[in-house]
DNA sequence: CCACCAACATACCAACCAGTCTGCATGATC
DNA sequence: GATCATGCAGACTGGTTGGTATGTTGGTGG
């Protein structure tokens, strides 16, 4: 008498937007890789975040770890464009110094990224010695960090607002690694007072870095 | 009919020195942890890196947890400890900038620091979020990273070999960052030329902490 | 020489994991 | 209005995970 009953509960009217289930799957993706780690966070635990079904995430990305290229290629290096390259290249006819310490002391130090620290330190820290694609796509973004930054600082040597003495890209490095250093110490202390601090030193050490003879810091 | 056969076979004739076996678990777990992580490190890999059986861990080891507590107190404290606090120590007679720059000049480039970065720093990224009380034990270690330093760059204060301007604390941390960050940089540019420039401009950053007047470069 | 305990060895387990497979609804096309 | 590709839904699978239960030694005190 048992009939095979269908127990096809639908969950929700299909949204037939393919393009915003990809956006839903890679934003809530990046959350929990966020939180967890690319390796360490699931795809159940990703899929439960959303209304999207495992069908659909083997739909839009062909393996977990196309999941996270993605992530990398659309998230993080949006961030950091949005940060850090789209505010240098509006800031073109202002000293470079100014922009730079404008961009630092603009990074949020909410209670969530003090929790999370930087996604690109996360995803470099934990991917790029173990899984050469992944560190291909991060140093890609590094490098354009760095590389947004040594054109700035070129421009204002330039223009005779920044030291002539110095390397614009190992300048550009120094300042990523002490921002990124600070993230870690940050992160690691769960202290805003700790980042904080932190800013303060960076924006010293710009300082340090203006022609002489230039603008003193107003 | 069938008698149960006993099929024990003994792999190696039992040690019987617990100490040892202990510490041979701790070196390949750290060894483990370092490469993949603590979360990716599996109990099972890392009892295929040693002869040793999984009842001996988890007699050692209450779990993982207590596992990785052990690698961050006795080996990760230990290199800190190491490689920082013992070499300031011992050179209380000297001026602590030199000690801070023959320091971070020692700092091993080689490819497998190279590659897997520094054990503190991916720990922190991986855990310090995840885990409270990973995150309090590596947090002690950091501190006490700092406290070596500030406590050298005091006594250079006293003594007149650094400028006494800066917050001993604030500079030390910063000192911190510059390394984690650039051990960050570097080991995802998998490059030494990246760690090498580090170590010119964190050089360059401690020369400029020497009080006016003190001795210059040698 | 026997009891006992520290120090393991090994089989086993439930939970979880990334990935697959089959099926089905829906709008476009002819 | 039949056909068909797109865009999914969801059960299922083989392998791995941290952890446990139970057994087995070698040394040692009595």
């Amino acid at each position: 008498m048992l009939v095979a009953r269908k127990n096809l509960k639908r969950r929700a009217p299909r949204l037939r937007d393919p393009e915003r289930t990809r956006q839903r799957l890679l934003q809530a993706a990046f959350r929990e890789v966020y939180r967890y780690g690319f390796q360490s966070a699931g795809i159940d635990t990703i899929l439960a975040a959303t209304d999207v079904t495992k069908g659909a995430l083997y739909y839009h990305f062909e393996s977990k770890d196309a999941l996270g290229y993605a992530i990398i290629e659309e998230i993080v290096a949006e961030m950091t464009r949005d940060r850090w390259l789209r505010p240098l290249q509006r800031s073109k006819d202002k000293d470079p110094i100014d922009a730079l310490i404008g961009i630092v002391r603009a990074i949020p130090a909410g209670p969530r990224n003090l929790k999370g620290g930087c996604p690109l330190v996360n995803l470099a820290q934990e991917m790029s010695q173990l899984h050469e694609q992944f560190r291909k796509r991060l140093e890609r973004i590094f490098h354009a960090w760095q590389e947004g930054i040594a054109m700035a600082l070129r421009r204002g040597q330039h223009e005779g607002t920044v030291r002539r003495d110095l390397v614009a890209e190992e300048t550009a490095s120094f300042l990523v690694a002490m921002v990124e250093g600070y993230e870690v110490l940050a992160k690691n202390a769960q202290d805003a007072k700790v980042w904080n601090m932190g800013i303060g030193n960076i924006v010293g050490w710009l300082s340090s870095l203006r022609a002489p003879g230039s603008r003193k810091r107003g």
